[in-house]
DNA sequence: ATGAATAATGTAATAATATAACATTTACTT
DNA sequence: AAGTAAATGTTATATTATTACATTATTCAT
């Protein structure tokens, strides 16, 4: 699976190395788990992931799943700061959906407006059980 | 400050101490601020906390906002499951609003509908500066 | 009432997640 | 090339949460 260069190339090794165990990975991931897989890179210590984490953030490439102290791959192209994702979680198989449509920020600006707050940051998961697991 | 005594009576001990504590804040607290507010009322572990706060939670009594790992009370009368909840919160003064109006539900049911799964438990949670901090 | 089952508690130990502090290296800019 | 900012390496430690097992309290059917 090939990466768009112009992606890859903006980012440091360390950086880069971490992407790549969250894309290839099936689901969400904690960051012990990262530093697990990449330790035979190099990796030794959990500062190295959390930094990495820490900025994949900030541009957008990745996601903090809060209620389950871990982290996603962006599935978006690029997901910029205004638009809001929402994650919905099978808690039997454990796979995320990505969810990032208008409805979601429009939602988001509503509950802004009517807490008379400026936001900065939403985080929005449902836990549930998905159709496949639902009929076994 | 009186209390509900048909509410209280159905809480042990150890939970009706844990709500207190979260009654009394006034904001958010994490389990080990709780424990340390309860050593001088006997508590001496973390899990005294946090079987208090399972069984409050599962109660809707309390609320855990994941992205902050502390919990809050719930300002509602009964905050029953069915009932989708969001929570405001200012990233300054760290004042927690509590939302849950039908327009949440509704929209964590279509949430579940696009996404295919049954929905077991929603978390919701914006982060923004509130009216008052921008203002300074 | 009594004994069995269930729920709650006490306590110690440890696991899992995250950050502080400081030294060093790399990359970027002029 | 020198100076600055960003990233990295490494150790130690802080914070959050759970496992395991013993004990006590409560509930409930008989």
């Amino acid at each position: 699976m090939l990466q768009d260069p112009n992606i890859d190339s903006s980012l440091t090794k360390n950086q880069s190395l971490v992407l790549e165990s969250l894309n290839d990975a099936r689901g969400p991931l904690s960051a012990y788990s990262i530093l697990d897989k990449l330790r035979n890179k190099g990796f030794k210590a959990p500062l190295q992931v959390y930094r990495a984490l820490d900025k994949l953030t900030e541009f957008g490439f990745v996601h903090r799943l809060e209620s389950l102290n871990s982290f996603i791959a962006c599935k978006h192209a690029s997901c910029d700061d205004s638009a809001a994702t929402a994650f919905v979680i099978c808690d039997s198989c454990e796979v995320v959906q990505e969810m990032s449509d208008i409805s979601i920020s429009n939602f988001m600006a509503v509950l802004a407006n009517k807490a008379s707050v400026k936001p900065i940051k939403s985080n929005i998961e449902l836990h549930g059980i998905c159709n496949d697991c639902e009929k076994k």
